[in-house]
DNA sequence: TCGACTGATGTTATCGTGAACATCGGCCAG
DNA sequence: CTGGCCGATGTTCACGATAACATCAGTCGA
């Protein structure tokens, strides 16, 4: 009997495999097997001979082989955008968490955002037969590479959004622009410029639409919207296309709002008496630039979590929880001030 | 022929396999393989059809079948603190792909640093049978869960310091100690105040030693280091604790510098007039707040792509690169200017 | 008392791939 | 002309796990 295994040269160290604990505890693999997945009808007795023998040999459960024969990868795929941001970020910690506790292995693939890059992440995704793919902050064009694969899988997308229907997890984009739109016109604004994210990302786009639709319902004046690229540097780089009788500008997240006010002061103007601004996400650094930054939250954990809920279900067959969008949040802080009275023409 | 396959209920739809493939070309099975893993001697005919074949029935290796017999995972584990901090979610998106074009499949696991939850990741990733871990950021504590395990392969330390000889990779935390150190005494100071990084984190605690050997060399006088734990917040909240005397503050990462900068200006402090402040890291932000912080910049990058160098080295049997840690710059911006004259007591 | 049932366990087939070995036809050298 | 070799391809086995089925010893009710 051992002879058959033992006869041949042991490659390195081969681990311990299900018949080894078999044979060491004096039951056969299957009643290992039994005991590895929580079968009943096997004796206390038994079962303790099993786990001492697993735990004498250090044995392992070898995925490949469970996976195999189950003809389930248990592999969720994550498509992430090479953008070390705040909030994909914390979405994406949140996903993985959440599915390595819901007994998932997430594959996490970060691409940067060209064609190319996106097909050798979905590719390699798909070789490794994941049960589902999260996409995370997809710009446009991921989106339709996306849409070019025949995707047996269930989808959900990740702050881009709601255009995915149940399929999309977000922060609710609309109520975080009405919120930032309604706190500077309470303190009196009347021209608000928006200084957006690139066209390509689908929440920059809403929340273009919606500023758009919140200025126009309070009858206010549509100032040109400026568009950057999310970073600190493009926010700097657009502050001198500012309208000149803008008195508050809505930055579609911190980062450029951070920049913009660099650039603002440096210009000899004060924030926020002499502009406000408002920004989006609340990155942890908000709270202490100067000044102190008004913006909109983001729960980006929730989005995450509430994203892997969405897919194993799916997978499971249970039904789908509900995918509205989460609710946005207004944090107050020190970048929003009422507009000189003397404006500027 | 085909009854065996297909007499029985097809659960789903079933993906096709080599042997699918191989009926579809008119070959065997092993004829597949030998298309797909390249191999010599094939009748370019032969390969012409299998290739079609494949693509007609849109059939993708089965990955588990493949590790099993091949008995190797081809998984390399990422273990990762779940802070989405700039720095260590740049090196690990840079191994991630790193890992990705070397053909490896890479296991990201995100951990809070407790005990529980870095064995719950570490269980995890050897579950998966990975032929290599990359630990990265990784404080005493985590270190010390993973001592704790006997590890049969090769492990990289990511910007933890060079404590693991030719296995950490890392940026050269003296030099970049010594370079922020001599530039403030460049600009007069003598009475410099280090603000770091949690104990637990070996990098912080190579700063904070490295800081005390510049000082020590220069003759200059030492005053308390200051802990925060990374965090802007933690920045801001250790401000009053500078000590009155000091004229210049280093600290352990740019975060906590806004946050020291901030509060300080609260105070009525002008920076870098009354108090210069250099930080360490280089995050996109550090160039656009106010005022624009000097700093010293890690290639956070560069690290995540030798140590899967070095790691892919070591599965393959090759050489290891050369691993010494990687060169610091100093970012010169404008939070650092000579003292006040008229010095406080 | 005996057969049917049940609980505990063993035996065998199977998943899809790659390695080792087998086959087969043609070509070349003796 | 023929035997050996080589190139191209097929056949069989193994990887380690789970599922389905088989076995076997008690037990219980008629």
């Amino acid at each position: 009997m051992a002879g058959t295994r033992s006869s041949r040269v042991p490659k390195a160290e081969r681990a311990p495999s299900m018949h080894d604990v078999a044979t060491r505890a004096g039951v056969s693999h299957q009643t290992v097997s039994r005991v590895l997945n929580g079968f009943a009808g096997v004796r206390p007795g038994t079962k303790a001979d099993v786990l001492e023998a697993i735990e004498e040999l250090g044995y392992r459960r070898n995925n490949a082989a469970r996976s195999l024969v189950l003809g389930r990868s248990q592999a969720i795929g994550v498509l992430v955008p090479n953008t070390p941001n705040f909030g994909p970020t914390s979405s994406l910690y949140a996903v993985e968490r959440a599915l390595r506790e819901a007994g998932f292995q997430p594959l996490i693939t970060v691409t940067p955002e060209d064609t190319a890059s996106v097909t050798n992440g979905l590719d390699f995704l798909f070789d490794h037969a994941i049960e589902a793919l999260v996409v995370l902050a997809a710009v446009r064009d991921v989106l339709d590479v996306i849409d070019g694969y025949e995707i047996k899988v269930p989808v959900a997308y990740l702050l881009t959004g709601d255009e995915r229907g149940p399929w999309s997890v977000s922060v609710n984009q609309e109520e975080g622009v009405a919120l930032a739109i309604a706190h500077l016109v309470s303190h009196g604004h009347k021209r608000i410029q928006h200084v957006a994210g690139p066209p390509l990302s689908t929440e920059a786009r809403l929340r273009v639409d919606a500023v758009a639709v919140e200025l126009e319902r309070r009858g206010l004046a549509s100032l040109p919207t400026l568009y950057g690229d999310w970073t600190a540097r493009s926010g700097y780089e657009l502050a001198p296309q500012l309208d000149p009788s803008a008195t508050a500008v809505f930055c579609g997240n911190d980062q450029m709002a951070l920049g913009l006010i660099r650039a603002l002061v440096d210009a000899g103007l004060r924030i926020p008496d002499d502009m406000s601004v408002i920004g989006f996400d609340d990155i942890p650094e908000s709270a202490f630039i100067l000044p102190p930054l008004t913006t909109i939250r983001q729960d980006f954990p929730a989005v995450g979590e509430l994203a892997v809920e969405l897919l194993v279900a799916a997978i499971s067959g249970h039904e789908l929880p509900d995918t509205t969008p989460l609710p946005a949040e207004l944090i107050v802080r020190a970048s929003v001030a009422a507009p000189q009275t003397s404006e500027r023409a």
